[in-house]
DNA sequence: TTTTTATATGATGGGTTTCGAATATAAAAA
DNA sequence: TTTTTATATTCGAAACCCATCATATAAAAA
């Protein structure tokens, strides 16, 4: 509705996606080049640039260029906070989801 | 890239929403009926409706039916904890956007 | 220079999301 | 019952996101 919501929900677009979490996560340990991030995701180049792109443009992440490198790190910390206090509804989801997955295993076999 | 990665990732979409966010916002002062809801939001019934579905899908909202209508509420007050925290660092992009913003404006007009 | 290595960008296509319109369901009122 | 009110669901079109492929740039090495 009003455009602070607008803009809010450009910030989790930004979070809501599994490599880009990824991506985040392991600029936790400081500065990575592009390489480094490739082999350690195990993604293809192009695909992590683009994310690491888009990353960067929502002011999430920075680089620098280091002669024939590029080196990527987190740009505000306080993301790590946010990502950290988000995880205990993801856990309370998951407990709930297993739950349900617990239940659906309960059930019957070969059926309806 | 993990499956934990993944599964974040949707609780973050389950957010990337103006509306969705919009929705938590009004829910924080306590349950209210869909028609309150569109009211107050000024969205068609439809378009709430699907939205407040998936919430309930993610776990986010949960619903009970009085009479005719439906009222819906927050299920995990935790959640606000993490948007509100999501704040400070909406506000420091918001500075910086607001920054550019700003540099734009003092361009030469008519330009480039 | 030419070649190689590292990274970024652009185009394409498949999948998903979104909104609005129409319709369906469910309960209350008449 | 029929009608009305409240909410949900379904459908289709437009917009968007994503991975891949091909190609471009930029710096170092040869």
């Amino acid at each position: 509705m009003t455009s602070l919501h607008r803009f809010k929900a450009e910030f989790f677009k930004a979070l809501a996606h599994p490599l880009r979490l990824a991506i985040l996560d392991a600029l936790r340990e400081g500065e990575k080049s592009v390489s480094q991030l490739v082999q350690e995701l195990k993604v293809e180049q192009p695909t992590l640039s683009q994310q690491l792109g888009l990353l960067r443009q929502k002011g999430l992440l920075e680089a620098r260029r280091e002669g024939n490198t590029v080196l990527y790190r987190t740009k505000d910390p306080g993301v790590y906070e946010f990502l950290d206090l988000g995880r205990r509804i993801f856990e309370r989801q998951l407990r709930e989801n297993q739950a349900l997955l617990a239940a659906l295993m309960e059930e019957p076999h070969g059926g309806n």
